[in-house]
DNA sequence: GTAATAGTGTCTCTGAGACAATATGAT
DNA sequence: ATCATATTGTCTCAGAGACACTATTAC
């Protein structure tokens, strides 16, 4: 082990993602894990980071960010976000550690490679099933962020893609909020979201689980999130 | 210079603050900043900050945090909260440097100290006035999180202290949202925070400038936002 | 009394919650 | 036709915006 390099700078700050998904199948959210190659903790299932200091790869920190996403995820990120930085003596065996986390989530249904899986992310954030280091914290930091997030934006759309009905908007943001969202309610903010231009009717339909099928919207405006005016209530 | 030290870990990770307060006599949101006392930019006004990578003295950034209170800013911090983390190459001119920064709010009066002063907000979150680094984008994000959050929550009455007045509640959250709040949706308000436990009705009253004299309100709960279910609209 | 500001009452409007009523596909 | 789900319509309710009206102090 290059105990000489450890001791040149005994400081780690990384970037780590919080990288979720929406599994039509088991009707969850997901988190997507790698297994580390490397120590501490070689071959556990742990958040995809890297180390941003000790090096001069990166200009910005979200250069760093899309290196990351690069070599260690490998899909494109509808949404992405920095949700906050944790640092202490603790977290890392090694030395002193920060860590620069963010909430992504991806839409398309990408096959994760070899050493990828995808974890039910209330089990990761709940700890039941237990991460390296303190990323389950981190984690829970970030279903957090979600959830107070969707309460007031189109967040959960992003889970989607660009092509969505309103029973799949229903669903997404039940799932996420934790509770039953009302259809009527979602189709005002649907229309309210048509009205400014982010989405569009697009004719075509597509069958749900039986029943009458269902229309389909277009997200113009992919990239942004929507701010609605109020929030859902509880 | 000691330029070895530099080179031993050519990385720095900084806690900065941006505390704010609110002048009534300028009716304005001021900020402190700080006479830097060594190079790079000694003498220049800027964020009071903390390098927290290179030393064990603290065992969290919370204690960084806790320990740059002490040092370096020397009042009661009626509110503070992490807004994000910046990292690049060049915003430090010795090395890749990242800032973990902070919302700061102080409701005394506190006087100042030599090296401190108080300048608007306002002209410092627009560059009017040039801090060194990337200070002043750094200001501009904490005013930024500072009116989001000021849309939903009670976050302005951090700056009124323990005991005030409804005028001043509208006075206060005119003045961060920057444009005027009916008297009527601030008491409905104030009245949802009464309900919920967060204030009550001292009985005393103060005098304001001239008129009728305003009845006060103690807030039982200075720690912690209250979070309204409907934003302010515009 | 008047001036000036504090505090109350009432109306409209928007959007969420609830749920009934109707529409559209598969079988 | 029947079933299952999608979609529309209608009602209530909470809270913001607006503004008129009353109350309380100083002078």
């Amino acid at each position: 082990m290059p105990r000489s390099s450890e001791e040149k700078s005994a400081y780690l700050h990384t970037v780590d993602l919080c990288v979720l998904r929406y599994c039509r199948d088991a009707h969850e959210l997901q988190i997507l894990l790698i297994q580390r190659d490397a120590e501490p903790f070689a071959a556990h299932w742990a958040l995809p980071g890297i180390v941003v200091n000790g090096s001069t790869v990166d200009l910005t920190l979200d250069d760093a960010v899309r290196r990351l996403r690069t070599s260690k995820v490998g899909m494109d990120l509808a949404y992405i976000e920095q949700v906050g930085t944790v640092g202490d003596a603790f977290r890392d065996p090694r030395c002193w550690s920060s860590s620069t986390f963010y909430l992504a989530i991806v839409s398309d249904t990408a096959t994760p490679s070899e050493h990828q899986r995808f974890f039910p992310l209330s089990e990761v954030a709940s700890a039941a099933v237990k991460l390296p280091f303190d990323h389950n914290q981190l984690v829970s930091a970030c279903q957090e962020r979600l959830l107070s997030k969707s309460m007031y934006s189109s967040l959960p759309l992003m889970f989607l893609g660009t092509e969505f009905s309103a029973p799949e908007a229903v669903t997404i943001f039940s799932l996420v909020l934790g509770r039953p969202v009302l259809k009527t309610s979602m189709r005002q903010r649907l229309l309210k979201m048509s009205e400014a231009g982010y989405l569009e009717e697009t004719g075509r339909k597509k069958q749900g689980e039986g029943g009458r099928p269902q229309a389909t919207l277009e997200n113009l405006q992919p990239a942004s999130l929507y701010l609605f005016d109020r929030s859902f209530l509880d």
